[in-house]
DNA sequence: TGCCTGACAAATA
DNA sequence: GTATTTGCCAGGC
């Protein structure tokens, strides 16, 4: 079986990692699915820390389908783009057009069996 | 070792 | 629908 690196900072990239585009997942649905339940917080520093320019960290979104950054941020600005360039509609800080990407645990973890 | 901060979440008003 | 408060956990100093 594939084993998932130790470290808590890349299980979250992992699974950032492997959300297709057009979808969206929230700090705590991430950090559920890296294996780390309630460090909702832990995926943001790592998200605020990482700088891999192919990591999808724009999908990733806060509970209420909101922007995390603050709005006028430069990394707002950006992520706000990059989900428009995914054929997503950005209003006010909130993502439209978007839904959960419920089937990322079999991206993550490899095959259902 | 102890205190403060944080790209958060859920509940309440 | 938004604004506030409380709780949880890790990391940094």
């Amino acid at each position: 079986m594939k084993k998932p690196p130790v470290d808590p900072r890349e299980r979250i990239l992992q699974v950032v990692r492997r959300i297709p585009r057009g979808q969206v997942l929230g700090y705590g649905e991430v950090a559920r699915r890296a294996g780390l339940p309630g460090r909702a917080r832990l995926a943001a520093k790592v998200l605020s820390e990482n700088n891999d320019p192919d990591l999808p960290w724009h999908r990733v979104l806060r509970s209420d389908g909101r922007i995390a950054l603050p709005a006028g941020s430069s990394g707002f600005n950006t992520q706000v783009e990059r989900l428009r360039a995914e054929g997503l509609t950005v209003t006010a800080g909130r993502v439209r057009g978007a839904k959960p990407a419920a089937d990322v645990d079999e991206l993550v973890w490899g095959p259902p069996r």
